[in-house]
DNA sequence: TCTAATAATGACAACTATCTCATTTTTGAG
DNA sequence: CTCAAAAATGAGATAGTTGTCATTATTAGA
């Protein structure tokens, strides 16, 4: 027998090890997420699905209930990621004012890295009140840590931390699109900063800061 | 023969003094309108829409060639009507500053008397470039101007024309959902003036100021 | 190696969607 | 009122989708 080498999507490479099951579902959701991204959520019927996860299409509901259920799956899975990214490229960062633009200057980074999972994210953020919640909840805290730091003078609630979340993900989106310049991530994190109460020269110094590699 | 006294949406009552195919046109539109806002572009078929319209499937066909084809018309239908709305509301305004804030909440405003046509557009947004582009034409026009006229200190790019009118966007996406509270308008448009640097005082002062109602 | 449990297959029934077109109905100009 | 043009109807051919299940293949522990 000979080495069947597939390309392992994201998901299906932290599966590797898992047993078969896991190792399927995971590939079901690699292709869901390409799909979702590439097509659209409408186009994404399940024989297409388990098609691009090369599958057959009986195989597909021993893992999912429907389109809804891998929808959720993916778009909690792809949510669990980012903040674990946005936690780790944050962590030893104090400064609330700096918290925030690193987090959406990674979220951009990140985005650009995994197009198939900005997109999905940005889809899906719309679409699972849930979803937007659990990721906004770490920026609610930086924002209300800003305001007690003293350098926030907006107040702080959920529509503003809505904004806030809602600029980032259509930057993330228009960058994926090719319609937003490559500064726009840092020129982002500028304009909340401003919008939140940040002395113009200041937010401009601490968004175009330079950030240091991620370690892997 | 008794008056057949249907509801008419706000396409067919435009069109309530055209010839026959266009008033099943205008019907259909405002049909496929209500069913994209209530449950989604994709839910949407053809003979759901021809259902709601209370006209044959056969007849939709005969009317567009198919539902991207009813989506463009009646995204670019809502968006006329929106650049037209605006176009009345700002006659007269002159201070560019003024003339942000008012648009951002006379657009949340016109999507909450419209909600069916605020959740279509808020949609259609992401899915049509060039819907975007007509509408944000106008703001770009204002923020060009804000900036000669010296109340703008950001530069103005695709980028920022952007950002700005996806906050407005997502605040009327925002109250439509009851996710956002009634100032939620203001409140945006003060975060808008900020980030365009605007001092926060006048910010507030000229997002808050009182809008006079509107004439018809 | 053997074998019970686990996973995958593929055919299929039921349903829904798209689009066409021969026929019927409605409209409005003369 | 008449009648040709315009519009609408609804049956139906074709295709795609969902979800099930008896059967086959694979896996991994004893």
């Amino acid at each position: 027998m000979d080495v069947n080498l597939v390309e392992l999507g994201p998901f299906a490479s932290d599966a590797r090890n898992l047993n078969k099951s896991a190792r399927t579902r995971a590939k079901l959701m690699d292709a869901a997420v390409g799909i979702f991204a590439r097509e659209g959520f409408e186009a994404a019927s399940v024989n297409r699905i388990a098609q691009a996860a090369d599958v057959v299409n009986g195989t597909f509901y021993l893992h999912f209930k429907d389109k809804d259920e891998i929808a959720g799956a993916v778009a909690f899975a792809i949510a669990a990621q980012v903040v674990r990214r946005l936690d780790d490229a944050m962590a030893g960062i104090d400064d609330a004012a700096e918290r925030v633009a690193c987090a959406t200057r990674r979220f951009v980074e990140f985005a650009l890295e995994r197009p198939d999972w900005g997109l999905a994210f940005f889809r899906a953020n719309w679409f699972f009140p849930q979803l937007r919640r659990d990721v906004t909840a770490y920026l609610r805290a930086d924002l209300e840590r800003g305001v007690k730091q003293g350098a926030f003078t907006a107040t702080i609630n959920d529509h503003v931390v809505d904004i806030v979340a809602s600029m980032t993900l259509v930057t993330a989106f228009g960058r994926l699109r090719n319609e937003a310049g490559p500064t726009a991530g840092e020129d982002t994190a500028e304009m909340q900063l401003r919008l939140l109460g940040v002395p113009p020269k200041r937010a401009h110094r601490i968004a175009h800061a330079k950030l240091p590699p991620l370690k892997l």
